[in-house]
DNA sequence: AGCGTAGATATAGAGGAGTATACCGGCGTG
DNA sequence: CACGCCGGTATACTCCTCTATATCTACGCT
């Protein structure tokens, strides 16, 4: 059995090893299209319930919602009740959610880039599965 | 009723324009975890399908068979069989890929570092609603 | 009183993603 | 031969998300 091949693999397994079970968790709460785009909208100041649903056209109200309230358990943006004329409710971004600017950002301009690309590669891998 | 008033909210709503319609089929197929942590490991050199489940301990057989297949498709990663005995299949990145590198390191760094800040915001939430 | 607005909640159903498990196929070794 | 390894598929079940819709409270306007 040829010992060195084995353990040169296992070699390359240590050196890149990854943290999955540090990053998972938290990917799993963040890493998903409404808190990109909500996080997106929130940065350069707050907004209410309705002005962001109307900022993120097609979302629903539920969807809104269980969004905004999963990034408030995480403490990335702060809700806030506003004593106006109807009531009101102001999202603002936190402390924490704008150390989150920069990935976000940068995900947001790689969606509107290379957008185009994906769907032509979608198109042509499944002409070529068809 | 006062028009100026409905008036400054619509400017406002203008100014800061989400482009949802083109980020949101974007950010759908590739803001999730596996996407994240797959394309991490792939970046520094290509893996086979066995080397990626052991560096993603954790991840399910069929998990990480419908993400690769979901990566393919968007053209993010190749998929290459080898000529090796027992058989062998390559994954590696594309240049497709490799421009979302930087996005995703920076996530994957936002993970490591701010994931206990997370976790304790979760706790203080959770408590606070108990 | 009746209507509109702002925020929230509830429900039911569709769909995607994950887990667990078992199986196929080719090839190697004991 | 019987077994394990490698890549992959198939199945069934659960969980979460999203959609659509309806209902609720509180306030203001006409």
């Amino acid at each position: 059995m040829p010992d060195d091949a084995d353990k040169a693999d296992d070699i390359d397994i240590d050196t890149s090893l990854i943290n999955v079970h540090q990053t998972r968790p938290v990917l799993e709460q963040i890493a998903n299209k409404w808190s990109v785009l909500i996080l997106t909208v929130l940065c350069p100041k707050p907004a209410r319930f309705n002005q962001l649903m109307r900022r993120l056209d097609g979302i629903t109200h539920k969807a809104l919602a269980d969004a905004l309230k999963r990034l408030e358990r995480n403490g990335l943006v702060q809700r806030q009740v506003l004593p106006t004329t109807p009531i009101g409710v102001e999202y603002s971004i936190t402390p924490l959610g704008l150390s989150l600017k920069t990935p976000f950002e940068a995900l947001y301009d790689w969606a509107l880039t290379h957008g185009p690309t994906l769907k032509n590669a979608q198109i042509a891998y499944d002409e070529s599965k068809a």
